[in-house]
RNA sequence: GCAGGGGUACCCGAGUUGGUCAAAGGGGCCGGACUUAAGCUCCGGUGCAUAGUGCUUCGUGGGUUCAAAUCCCACCCCCUGCACCA
């Protein structure tokens, strides 16, 4: 029988299906492991970025069952979001319709790849049984008092007619189409994330995500420990109050820096010849453009305002700028400037020659005096203090000084400043969750009463091209309605909620996905999400948005009682890039589209060489699953992904290797076929495999358990067919030991390649599918040692003579027929027994070595004494190059060696494989001193490493 | 600039609690067997030297050690994220 993927695939998708196999329970006798995918947003196919994604999913979803565990395993779409609107748009239908179609196309891409999903908890969030939960939970929000609607300046992108989070701005663009976003003021939705910016950052330290995604969320949260200074300024009631991270360098502060947006600029200013100089900064810095602005803020600028502040513990007074360096939406929108202790403020006060003052002393430098060209920013003793008591006192204690006279005096206070803004939650498009808030001219903003949810998106709305704006604020039906509170007219909110609130509980509710009573069930999910999702897998580019966003969303309904777990995801595993070959100019550094492989680089003419790169649209690189399984099978596609690199690792597609592949499932296949046809005939060599089978099956495991996909399938792909090779070629032909090793290879199969081995399975006549079967413990059998150790040393044996053959050769005349091997003598065995002996009982050889070795009684034969002291130090202590042989002898050397097994024995019982491996036509083997000394070899014959002559 | 991760043989990629490491595995390439013939399968080889010892190699240059891919220092390069955050 041949192997046929296209026909073998599908009839064991549908027996899983028929099976029911992967539908989970709650079971409290068995360990739960929640396996989760980032879930898809439903675009026409699924693609090679998918299949790696589920192929690492699913393998370890299968190999924990295999280990005996209860596995949640479900998939759904995230179905709400802006391409499904804009496709209805350019095809005059409905989101709704778009979207479902979308889903029933990869639906079927995944099924026909064979994952394991419980397709029961089947979810779509644009499905109104979804998305009901999102307004029920978005009203609980309201009552706990974290939504506020307030008007903000926001990043608006004019493509996407919506605006945007900050965690969705990338280098000042959308990161969905990448537009340049602009800057608006509009009345918008909030959700306070920020109250809990602490336990988000410090639970950090308790998740085991990969180290760069915990970098960049500490990073996104941006917490700084500082203190907030009120500077008074002359000849006015108004107050600039900055953030600083560095209160030691107060007696440092020359000028006091607004940002050119904050409003008291233009309170100082106004009606002075100081106010046009300003609004020209202002207005140059809302117009710059990203590109611009970097280039522009190499060069700080700034525009005096014509008044000047007060230093609140020096007294002084110092001039009040505005500077484009000022981000007005951090800590107050105003820095005090310390130019000789701030590189930024130093080139600033170079530039319009303000003063520079030293406050702390930099201990490295003896120089006392003041660099000219840089500040110096690091910590060291305050110095010049205006004030008694602060000079000489550096770092923390120096900052809880001032921080502590400034509370004091009333002039300030130690505080806390995040990076972290509150979530930005209102989109102005239509395909989201509707914001159930209603606006009613006397009652103000009104919540929907829970008992009128869901407020649902209209199915009557016609989309085309040609329309702008949000298709909810013109639908009269929809925006039409009664105040709850005094019943008037009064009118819906329309916008919709950012497609992240959807992802942020979905894997809750996918623990109790068809619930009609409430988002989920408290026990239910704390069950399945205890320690929180057990292997979490996706891409690095929701570092910062989704899995920022899930966290939160889980604390919060942790402390309104709806689970115990406060954090969603154990371990994290965030895939690497799939890359593929793309034309490459070097000159240019620059990659282009596949079409240009074999020209020119278009812009700079030279030849263009291949790199690999990220596989996108645009370099046309990508390769199609559809088209490789129908060539290959799933089982290749997915062998080949996972054998292609670690799941953290970028890995690069590969035609060849993925046709090599293919081979290795169609060498598998016909091995198992082969031992099939076996009857009964026992040999030797078949404790041998099955002594590898468990030594295999452990280091499979260990590998699996630890998400090390690529070692594991290394194992269970690779060597284990490797092994059964060998073990044919030894003459092991026997049925039982081929069923024996199959019913634990099988299994080892299954979470790369499910099909197949379900296939094989069936072929060894198990009765019951593979998919539902758990291995059962490994044995542990004494003798396994020995078995691998015996094949080990025949094995060295015949690699070192095939090397010592080709040497031979040189020197010989003649056709070299025969093997001459003198094992070890007897002497020197002893000698590697006793010193393996004491090397067990921490026997310090290098004092105490020699001295043993002389009242050893081989000792006492004269003629020995050179070559016993000798092979005494080679044994115990070794060269230079080599160490002592105790410290390097593998477990089964040990063994061996110890054994009461003579090599000599062990050769001749294997001596015509190891003749016909060397390509001789006779061995002759004998311990040293038994038969002629052949070319020399007893010298160098050692336990282990017998000479071997070639004749 | 800051932070995180990297640089291993022709290529990809293990290995970093120092010795068992000339360095797993795969691809490619070379040779052999099988075959009418292979692009199929199997076996072997793949730094140099060599009847086994030796020499040179894990980004570059130093250092620690009896012993370094592995530890320390400096430097170079690549990727990823943040970016005048006070």
């Amino acid at each position: 029988m041949t192997y046929d993927a296209q026909e073998l695939e599908p009839r064991w998708q549908e027996a899983w299906s028929e099976a029911r196999a992967f539908e989970a329970e709650i079971d409290r006798d068995k360990e739960k492991f929640y396996c989760l995918e980032m879930f898809p947003y439903p675009s026409g196919h699924m693609h090679m970025g998918h299949v790696r994604n589920y192929s690492i999913g699913d393998a370890m979803a299968r190999f924990q069952r295999l280990m005996g565990k209860n596995v949640l395993y479900p998939m759904g779409y995230d179905s709400f979001g802006m391409p499904a609107e804009n496709a209805a748009k350019k095809e005059g239908g409905h989101p709704h319709e778009v979207t479902h179609k979308n889903i029933s196309s990869i639906r079927s891409d995944q099924q026909r790849m064979g994952y394991s999903y419980d397709w029961r908890r089947f979810l779509a969030t644009s499905d109104v049984e979804y998305y009901k939960w999102n307004q029920e939970m978005f009203l609980m929000l309201n009552e706990n008092g974290l939504v506020e609607r307030r008007m903000a300046p926001v990043n608006w992108c004019i493509d996407c007619d919506t605006v945007l989070a900050n965690e969705q701005v990338k280098s000042n663009r959308c990161w969905r189409c990448g537009l340049e976003v602009v800057q608006r003021d509009m009345a918008q939705w909030f959700l306070k994330m920020t109250q809990y910016s602490d336990e988000l950052l410090d639970e950090l330290d308790n998740i085991s995500f990969p180290e760069n995604v915990k970098t960049m969320q500490r990073n996104w949260i941006g917490r700084s420990h500082g203190a907030h200074i009120n500077f008074p300024v002359v000849d006015s009631d108004s107050i600039i109050g900055a953030f600083t991270t560095r209160p030691d360098t107060i007696f440092g502060v020359t000028f006091v820096t607004l940002s050119p947006e904050n409003p008291l600029c233009e309170l100082l200013c106004s009606g002075t010849e100081w106010e046009q100089p300003w609004r020209e900064l202002r207005d140059e810095c809302s117009r710059m453009s990203e590109f611009e602005r970097i280039n522009m803020l190499k060069e700080k600028k700034g525009v005096y305002l014509g008044k000047n502040a007060i230093n609140p513990i020096s007294g002084e007074e110092i001039p009040i700028y505005a500077g484009n360096f000022v981000v007005a939406s951090y800590g107050t929108g105003a820095v005090m400037g310390v130019p000789g202790h701030d590189q930024r403020d130093f080139d600033f006060a170079k530039k319009y020659s303000l003063e520079i003052n030293r406050v702390i002393l930099n201990e490295q430098d003896q120089d006392s005096g003041l660099s000219t060209n840089e500040a110096f920013e690091g910590y060291g003793p305050m110095v010049n203090s205006s004030i008694e008591g602060f000079d000489g006192l550096s770092g923390q204690e120096a900052k809880d000084a001032v921080i502590s006279t400034l509370e004091k005096i009333g002039a300030g206070h130690g505080t806390v400043q995040y990076r972290l803004k509150d979530w930005l939650l209102s989109r102005q498009r239509f395909w989201g969750t509707p914001i159930p808030m209603i606006h009613c001219s006397s009652c103000g903003i009104v919540p929907v009463p829970r008992e009128d949810l869901p407020v649902e998106l209209p199915l009557d709305v016609v989309f085309t091209e040609e329309q702008s704006g949000n298709p909810l604020a013109t639908h009269s039906s929809f925006v039409k309605t009664k105040c709850p509170n005094c019943g008037g007219e009064a009118n819906r909110e329309t916008d919709t909620m950012d497609t992240f609130y959807d992802s942020s509980w979905y894997f809750m509710r996918f623990c109790d996905a068809n619930n009609d009573s409430s988002p989920f069930n408290k026990e239910t999910v704390d069950y399945w999400m205890e320690n929180g999702v057990d292997l979490y897998i996706g891409g690095i580019e929701h570092a910062v948005m989704h899995l920022l966003y899930a966290r939160f969303f889980t604390k919060f309904t942790r402390d309104t009682g709806m689970n115990e777990v406060g954090e969603p995801f154990g371990r994290l595993v965030c895939q690497g890039m799939l890359n593929a070959p793309a034309p490459f100019c070097a000159e240019c550094n620059a990659e282009y589209h596949v079409e240009n492989f074999g020209s020119q680089c278009p812009s700079c003419s030279n030849s263009l060489t291949s790199r690999s790169a990220k596989m996108s649209k645009s370099l046309g690189n990508t390769v199609s699953p559809e088209k490789m399984i129908s060539k290959y099978g799933a089982d290749t596609v997915r062998l080949f992904i996972l054998f292609g690199a670690n799941p953290e690792a970028g890995m690069d597609w590969s035609d060849n290797a993925l046709e090599a592949n293919n081979r290795q499932i169609i060498s598998i296949f016909d091995s198992v076929e082969f031992a099939l046809s076996f009857s009964e005939s026992p040999t030797p060599i078949d404790d041998w495999l099955l002594a590898k089978m468990r030594e295999n099956q452990r280091a499979w495991g260990n590998a699996m358990s630890d998400v090390s996909l690529r070692e594991g399938v290394m194992i269970s792909h690779f060597e284990m067919l490797s092994d059964w090779n060998w073990y044919v070629r030894r003459g092991g032909r026997d049925r039982k030991t081929a069923l024996t090793f199959l019913e634990g290879w099988i299994p080892m199969m299954a979470p790369a390649t499910p099909h197949i081995a379900e296939e094989f399975w069936l072929k060894i006549d198990k009765k019951n599918l593979l998919a539902i079967y758990e291995n059962p413990p490994i044995e542990n059998n004494f003798d396994d040692l020995t078995a691998i150790s015996i094949e080990n040393y025949i094995k060295e044996i015949i690699s070192s003579g095939r090397n010592l053959k080709t040497l031979a050769q040189r020197h010989s005349e003649n056709e070299i027929t025969k093997a001459v091997i003198q094992t070890s003598p007897e002497w020197k065995k002893e000698l590697a027994i006793e010193a393996l002996k004491l090397h067990s009982e921490e026997f310090d050889f290098k004092k105490k070595g020699q001295d043993h070795v002389k009242n050893l009684e081989i000792f006492t034969d004269p003629t020995l004494r050179g070559e016993i002291f000798q092979t005494w130090t080679s044994i115990t202590i070794g060269s230079k190059k080599r160490r002592g042989r105790i410290h390097s002898w593998s477990d089964w050397e040990r063994e061996l060696i110890s054994s009461d097994q003579e090599e000599k024995d062990l050769i001749e019982e294997n001596s015509q494989f190891i003749a016909e491996s060397l390509g001789v036509e006779s061995i002759v083997v004998y311990p040293v001193g038994d038969g002629k000394d052949i070319g020399g070899k007893a010298k160098i014959s050692f336990p282990l490493e017998p000479g071997i002559a070639f004749m």
